[in-house]
DNA sequence: CCGATAATGATAACTCATTATCATTAAAAC
DNA sequence: GTTTTAATGATAATGAGTTATCATTATCGG
């Protein structure tokens, strides 16, 4: 039987707010706001229920461990700034993508991440 | 002073002729016919140096180890097979990817990956 | 051919993210 | 409040990829 607890809301609650995909110790940081004793192994537990669940994906950016967002969103890519290395979410999409894929290969998906440097970071060039 | 080793020459042979991005298990395998007691650590001291020297480049995929692939080609994105796991290189990008940054956002660079089933995997549905 | 030393091979060591362990804590049904 | 047991926290263990160590081998200028 599953139980609800203070920390796993916390949990939910950060990556809820944050809007963008997280780390499992950015959420572990953000969560002990609302849970301070927080552990992280406790976080990764729920992560694994949360995606069971499907309240949360997984998001994989090349070169990253997996970061993990909202499920129940729009298509979505994500930018990801080469500064200070923070993911942003991008509400768009190039498209017409399974054009790009050989005589016959069969597209599937897609993931999409642009490089650079976010507004704070291009402000302090 | 730098010298030639039967073993380098058949890292760099390996990599030239796959036409796709390696890892460094595939790129031992491989070289292993012509240089066969290769060991695992002068792949990765090779593969080391070789960057160093702008001969191959890093590719990440998304969740994935780094593969590595020829220096000086033309800008490229990469199809993964979900059934096989194998990467293709592909010479097509959908461009204007910079009007997806956000307002005030720099975009330097992006990596684009397609999934799906390769050629073989698709016909063997 | 010789000598200096770069490069190699085998394997131990390391890194870091993630998972397992287990005693303790705390939901929630009664 | 009591009881059951799911969930937690602290930390050890794990695993995959990569790097370090060091004795041995092989390149190449002389």
């Amino acid at each position: 039987m599953i139980r609800n607890s203070r920390q796993r809301n916390a949990i939910r609650d950060a990556i809820a707010q944050a809007g963008r995909p997280l780390l499992p110790q950015e959420i572990h940081q953000l969560a002990q706001q609302a849970a301070p004793r927080l552990g992280i192994a406790t976080v990764y537990r729920n992560l694994q229920a949360l995606q069971d669940a499907d309240e949360v994906n997984q998001v994989m950016i090349p070169g990253d461990s997996p970061r993990f967002e909202l499920a129940e969103q729009p298509h979505h890519h994500h930018f990801k700034c080469t500064a200070c290395g923070g993911v942003t979410t991008l509400y768009a999409c190039p498209g017409k993508l399974a054009e790009l894929a050989p005589e016959g290969y069969q597209m599937h998906s897609h993931e999409l991440t642009l490089y650079g440097h976010c507004e704070d970071c291009a402000k302090a060039h």
